[in-house]
RNA sequence: GUCGGGAUAGCCAAGUGGCAAGGCUUCAGUCUGCAAAACUGACAUCACCGGUUCGAAUCCGGUUCCCGACUCCA
């Protein structure tokens, strides 16, 4: 039996506003398709959460053993900014602010998400495929839907007929909108007249003299509308209907509903069964995001180089501080919670690290109630992992067996009594799900390989120990406290023996 | 204004009907030459007011406050 047979999943879907049981369309099969950012400046901490969010569910479905085509696109056509219709595209106005080609600033944005994924070990998606590698599938796209007499052309652009849809379909019904209400809130704005509606949207617009992203099209020349390429993309490489379909919350509307509108008026079909929606970061409360001034880049955030940050902090403590909360809270920044994960994850690893230290289990005489109280708690976690990807409480459940594990290093004899195979099956997933699923790493782990170093401490601990034997506590203490001091702390060890850490 | 999400200890944060997870902080203890780490223990009338129920943080009604979307946003 499968670990996703074993365990199986329940995902919020935003669409029915409720917690269902995840039925993948092909038995075993996963398709998830997850938007992107837009590469027209640095991503921001909010942005990685999201990201890093979506990341859980692709690793924790593999961990599952679903086989997951996880699409993830970049755009790469700037949307409109500014008001209404009139404005720039965000990539063509930074290329003309730098005397840049477009596609300079799109390759160097692309760069540093690609570099900031890494960094907080995200892994990649199956396919990353970009926008303007998809404008012959876009004009398809169009095509179809104007045949299907859901768009209309005027004066070079093409625009969605929400009105003509909506008596078919039902738009809003991902958002919670509908279409009356919305037009009595519509603000009042510039360049709308080519519209027939103020609610419809482009799917094409025409380039005026000096935008500089163009591509031709039975239309004219011109570029592809805001929302058209996750259609476009997610029907390519997942097809009209696919399972999961996530992005942040920010993106429900208009961009999610117009998707789904856009998918119903070319296929007939929605698209996603199930619509997934990560929560925002916040800052005292206040979404993080650029226009706010409150963000920061994850290169300041490794250094400390912000006035919001106290210090630096490492990128695994931030990828732990936001799987401390579920997905679809929002998580509000702050150091001092910071500072508090970083403990905590380093109270992880250092149990994990222990594992290896210890004697083998069921030496003595088997203990059932006490080896089963070790395994609930794994499959505890494995349990609320499948409620909708509760990291929150998975990890809760990991600190419990981080709890036994320090005890059996300090007293083998409860180790004696646990099940062999049972504490083989539970350290085999308590790595599994910190490594594989939470995606974190041992960054000091990392220093402890380091083979110069490590000989350069076995001399010194080597000294401490003669110290401490002579009884020389000022030499003994000055070793430990100097190291301290750069940043190693030992740590004395039962019979005499020393270990290390690197903070 | 419309739609949606929140309010849980000093901080962060789980929990959607049955004695309030977990991490950090603080305090006490064990261990230690002293520390650190670890282990053990202590620390919450769940924003407010009503209602339903044997039983409510959880369901229903109302109040206050906060946030997000409705413009590009993860």
């Amino acid at each position: 039996m499968s670990l996703y047979e074993q365990y199986p999943v329940s995902i919020y879907n935003s669409l029915n506003k409720q917690k269902e049981v995840f039925k993948p369309i092909h038995e075993g099969r996963v398709g998830m398709y997850v938007c992107g950012p837009t590469v027209y400046s640095d991503v921001h901490l909010g942005n990685v959460r999201t990201f890093v969010s979506f990341d859980i569910m692709f690793r924790y479905l593999l961990y599952l053993g679903y086989k997951v085509r996880y699409v993830r696109n970049i755009t790469d056509v700037g949307h409109l900014v500014g008001d209404a219709d009139e404005g720039e595209d965000k990539i063509a106005k930074k290329a003309r602010l730098e005397e840049l080609e477009p596609m300079e600033i799109v390759q160097k944005y692309t760069n540093g998400f690609h570099d900031v994924m890494r960094l907080f070990n995200a892994l990649p998606p199956s396919i990353e495929p970009t926008a303007t590698g998809h404008i012959v599938e876009q004009i398809e796209f169009i095509k179809q839907i104007i045949a299907n007499g859901y768009a209309y052309e005027k004066d070079g652009s093409v625009y969605f007929d929400v009105r003509k849809y909506n008596k078919d379909h039902q738009y809003g019904e991902l958002s919670g909108r509908n279409i009356d209400e919305m037009l009595s809130n519509t603000r009042e704005l510039t360049g709308q007249d080519q519209k027939n509606d103020p609610l419809d949207f482009a799917l094409w617009k025409k380039a005026e003299g000096g935008h500089l992203m163009r591509w031709p099209s039975p239309w004219g020349v011109g570029f592809p509308g805001w929302h058209l390429e996750c259609s476009v993309m997610s029907t390519k490489y997942l097809g009209e209907q696919f399972d999961i379909h996530g992005g942040g919350m920010d993106l429900k509307f208009p961009h999610h509903e117009a998707e789904i509108a856009q998918n119903k008026g070319c296929c007939h079909k929605g698209g996603a069964n199930y619509w997934v929606h990560g929560n925002m970061l916040t800052v005292n409360g206040r979404k993080m995001a650029k226009s706010e001034g409150n963000g920061f880049t994850p290169e300041q955030l490794l250094t400390g180089n912000h006035k919001l940050l106290e210090r630096g902090y490492s990128a695994m403590t931030v990828r732990f501080f936001m799987l401390m909360s579920h997905y679809a809270s929002t998580l509000d920044f702050s150091n001092e919670a910071l500072q508090a994960a970083e403990k905590g994850y380093k109270r992880l690893m250092a149990s994990l690290s222990l594992v290896k230290k210890l004697p083998s289990a069921g030496t003595g005489s088997v203990d059932e109630q006490k080896s089963n109280e070790l395994k609930q708690h794994i499959e505890q976690a494995f349990k609320d992992l499948s409620d909708d990807f509760n990291t929150a409480k998975a990890i809760a459940n990991l600190f419990e067996v981080s709890t036994k594990i320090n005890t059996y290093y300090q007293q083998p004899a409860e180790l004696a009594k646990i099940d062999a195979d049972i504490f083989n099956w539970v350290i085999t997933h308590f790595r599994g799900i910190i490594f594989d699923v939470l995606g974190l790493k041992n960054e000091t782990d990392l220093a402890q390989n380091n083979n110069v170093l490590d000989g350069a401490m076995q001399v010194l601990i080597e000294l401490r120990k003669q110290a401490k034997f002579s009884k020389n506590y000022a030499l003994s203490d000055k070793i430990r406290d100097d190291l301290k001091a750069a940043g190693i702390q030992l740590k004395d060890e039962k019979g005499g023996e020393m270990s290390y850490t690197i903070d």
